[in-house]
DNA sequence: TCTACCGACGAACACCGTTCGAGTCAAGTA
DNA sequence: TACTTGACTCGAACGGTGTTCGTCGGTAGA
């Protein structure tokens, strides 16, 4: 498998050759902080206690990561590794790209809130690229211009990441004692109550379309907008 | 003007007649958050920091603001006041909610990235809900279905947000030295370096069009992903 | 066998959000 | 007028955070 080289801007810390056999390794590291990501969510993960699950303290980790944001970019990186890229039939592209779509949005959402993660920056890890590359393909064999496919990658990842961002921090608002689908269900209703109790002088839209605004479940507005997107994508195609 | 009844689930920590005349209020609170926001962004506002412009300590906002989250949330309504709302013209209504968006992508992108208190929460301010009324009466005076115009408001301010989010977690990683503009040329400059040296067995496609893929600024990108959601929004119109 | 040197790791630094409890002072009541 | 009440201030403290520093131990190469 060849070689990807590391993006220049990352401070090459793992690029020694280690000495001695290590009892730590950033794999190892990467692993314990994704455990602790999807047990209790990302505001759980301290340098602390990751290292507490080798027995040891934060300090031990910095040899093999260059702080916190390298770590959950590494943590990603990883997750990235279970969205599956399909081989390109330009006949159902656009069927092609929801599906990717759907299923980088529900890896994510997997994973707590670690999305943000990939807000924070350009994420340039290998299976990251492998994800950019198979969505990128799909695109361009279908005809799409090249600016307009390279446009809309962006555009595309932004919508997904951000959706499983806004998902998870509502979901670290909830109570530990609630399931997802009561906690759900009584953010709605008392939402839908606020709009409905609105003045209807100056806010006589909302108030009025109360029931409709609060309509619909995370995954049909997650539906909806990627229809939007691709929806208008699809005009650029020659 | 009539009143807008408090969300139910915010603590109505304020609502108690308040009977000395108080050296502190909930205005000056949030007005220096703002300051120290707009002049060194959002990791620099912690209660201390903004105790410390009343020459007190931290423990002295909690009468006034139920805790650090509530507080942002006030941050973020006031500066909802900046946005415009202009009376709908059906005739130009896909012009209309670009300007709109526009503008409230320039508001939040103007204070760094505050734009992260929307995500965490449903906006229920004064000046938020009067953000989406103006854009919900846009869409529905064109003749958009209603559930149509709910669901693209909320999928429209997603959007809206998380890129001004995402610009903004780009900002903060710059050297404090350097210009944006010049630090923004430098990072598109080492990825398309980095896009064209992958190997081009596994990433034909990102390495073919690393040129491409790192063309266009922040706001090219920004109307781009508008224009794709705007005319995926058109095609709804009876 | 000796000597570098890399990694482990405890301690410490400078922060953070929040709570507690004592003190202060104005307004309401007897 | 005297007393009580209660909101507000605010120093101190608690239990966390990311990161750095300096020491120590053990392995690899000479």
């Amino acid at each position: 498998m060849s070689e990807i080289p590391l993006p220049p801007w990352r401070r090459a810390v793992a690029k020694r050759p280690r000495a001695a056999k290590a009892p730590l390794s950033q794999d190892q590291i990467v692993d314990a902080g994704l455990r602790i990501v999807m047990a209790e969510g990302i505001d759980a993960v301290s340098m602390r206690r990751v290292a507490a699950a080798f027995d040891t303290g934060a300090s031990s980790l910095y040899a093999h990561v260059a702080n916190k944001e390298e770590l959950l970019q590494l943590m990603f990186d990883r997750i990235c590794g279970e969205v599956h890229t399909p081989e390109p039939e330009p006949a159902r592209w656009q069927e092609q790209i929801k599906e990717m779509a759907r299923d980088s949005h529900a890896v994510m959402s997997r994973y707590n809130n670690l999305a943000r993660a990939a807000l924070a920056t350009v994420p340039t890890g290998p299976n990251a690229l492998r994800v950019s590359e198979a969505m990128l393909a799909i695109m361009l064999s279908a005809g799409m211009p090249p600016q307009v496919a390279a446009w809309s990658l962006d555009r595309l990842f932004l919508y997904i990441v951000a959706d499983a961002y806004e998902n998870s921090l509502h979901m670290e608002n909830m109570r530990p004692g609630l399931e997802t689908r009561e906690y759900f269900e009584g953010f709605v209703t008392q939402l839908r109550d606020f709009y409905g109790d609105l003045p209807a002088d100056r806010f006589p839209n909302i108030r009025a379309h109360a029931t409709t605004l609060t309509s619909g479940d995370g995954d049909q507005r997650f539906e909806f907008g990627l229809d939007m997107l691709v929806d208008g994508l699809a005009r650029y195609l020659p």
